[in-house]
DNA sequence: AATGAATGAGAGTTCATTCAT
DNA sequence: TATGAATGAACTCTCATTCAT
């Protein structure tokens, strides 16, 4: 249990995150500047450095916001024992919902996650790549039990299956009358229609 | 004919432009210092600008060099009278050439457009667009014929193939080992099984 | 009341004003770079944009601040009620020894507000019509009581006055040696014998 | 007599010097580049740097091509045994008149001489002192024949000729519309009652 | 916990000037 | 005689960052 005065920091700090992600997501890493940010918040520049110790730093911590619940989603998907096509259908909607619900803080792990300091990205990907490595072993599985073509490459396929969602997240976030729900649809149709196993 | 020296103009020219395309595919349009792209042509910083009035000017002229003749396959492909999974496979091919051989470029109209000045960006956005509505036509005609599933939605089909193309273009950009030729089957074959009519 | 802070702000753009008048007098507005600005108020030149958002705002508060309180003097001197000869000589008294006092920033005003940008010069014009409308209410006034000759122009008379004032201005701030009681004295003589009526 | 190639030099020069003179007349010394010179003649920016040798050099020429002729004038003027009322007035029509023919040059000559380097102000300095001494003179020849009222000091009243004609010749710059013939005849008017001895 | 003020490094841009052709 | 191309220095302006209060 923290303190009141904890808690606040607290709040603020993830006031600043969001806002950064913001600003980040619409102007990018470096076309932003740390007053924005701070204007977004409602304080002024230089208070800002009282929850971040850098801009890289704020860039670092959106980027980490940005993905690590929709990696624990992941987590969640992978260890249950659905069929396949209930997997894959859970992993695009849990890819594109996280796009309208802390929608720039995805975005921006994904255009400028690489501005951050080698040892800090290095940190992130492994979570990129546990996610990507989990949807490959999905792969893998229907491929054993002959739902998904032989002759798909397990690989390609996660890397298409993020690079899809990923494009229609940025359309997502740009367009914000576009349809989740149908987006949703039309692209798990495609990728199961893509992979599957058709007699 | 123009005479050497204008010549030589255009010569250099060409040279700043695809210099800027591969500083700004590298660190984006804000990141990028014009330093480094004089650097990168072996002029000075203010030498530049013989080339250029602003560097928004150079992102402007890089994206347009990035679209422009992938356009215009495009335009060939449209009407040729080839059967849709031609025309589909000839589209990803030519999308995801691009990417290898001017590489840089695509993605800097991907990922840097938006901060290009509305005018500018309206021009391009026609080139975009008359890309994109030849690639809808395709599948409408390919419904007509009975090629691709009454179900599928040719504005998404559309952009689901430019979205699945940009993501592997990035991976290409960024992985000079990457198969590229492994890259399209695998693309041509997911996307064609995703939208054609199965018996 | 102001805070103590606020007032501090104000204090700084008030010397930042006067050592941007200085500069400008001496080396015109093209000729002057900001650092000299800085430097004489004894901060760094990217320091000066907190005080001004840009050269040009700076000139235009210059000039602003050398001609405003000249033009208040006038207001005065128009709505009394003494003799034609006392409002010259208040006039020719008023408008040189601005010239000592504020000197700089008068000498800005008249040399450089062309280089104001059209929207800010517009503002800066009408504070110095009024203050030639009100002379040359004075010569109408003097016309009507006799005491000026029929054939002078109104409007050539108060243009020669001020013309006469901004040249042995420019002496003035030039050459601090000059009399400047003197001075007075001899344009107000020449003035006096040029346009009143004499029998 | 020259060879043709030299009367072309000769020339060119000549058109150089104007050119120079309505761009400095028009942007002030600092504010002009040598690119809107060239261009104004028709040549390109590096093509100047056969007819001076720096753009100072120009503002020098400029400056010597704006008195020069306007000071053997006054010779003419000072040497000749016209009366002071006579004098006064030729000296006042050409120095106005000069305002409309080479007009540009001879304000540049007034605004912008200072930032001529040390040694070439010198030079130009004899000759407006020159002009000023021959106006001096004149007055005190008017005084010792009664003409001019004894009071007046002849120094300044030199300088009071000298500074109005420059504040009408700046209005007649910026206005081509205005009427020189009325403004010459106000300007002696003004100045002749000024100084002379009524009875 | 927040702010006003300042800083210094670096960016884009301009421009006088040079020089081979 | 003129030009295209390049240069380098200077300039305005921006911005992440610091720190006393």
């Amino acid at each position: 249990m923290q303190s009141a005065s904890a808690e606040k920091y607290t709040r603020q700090r993830q006031a600043a995150i969001r806002a950064a992600a913001a600003v980040f997501a619409e102007k990018g890493f470096h076309g932003a500047c740390t007053k924005d940010i701070a204007e977004r918040m409602g304080i002024k520049q230089g208070s800002l450095y009282y929850y971040f110790s850098s801009k890289e730093e704020a860039l670092g911590e959106v980027c980490l916001f940005g993905i690590q619940d929709y990696v624990e989603h992941m987590d969640n998907i992978a260890s249950g024992d659905q069929s396949f096509e209930a997997k894959l259908t859970a992993t695009v909607t849990s890819h594109l919902s996280s796009y309208r619900e802390r929608n720039e803080a995805l975005k921006v792990y994904n255009d400028e996650r690489l501005y951050l300091p080698e040892e800090r990205r290095t940190g992130l990907k492994e979570l990129g790549s546990r996610y990507r490595q989990q949807l490959e072993d999905i792969f893998e599985d229907a491929k054993k039990d002959g739902v998904v073509r032989n002759g798909i490459d397990s690989h390609f396929a996660a890397q298409a299956v993020i690079g899809m969602c990923n494009a229609w997240g940025d359309l997502i976030v740009r367009d914000p009358d576009l349809d989740l729900f149908k987006v949703i649809q039309n692209c798990t149709d495609l990728l199961i229609n893509g992979f599957s196993n058709k007699k």
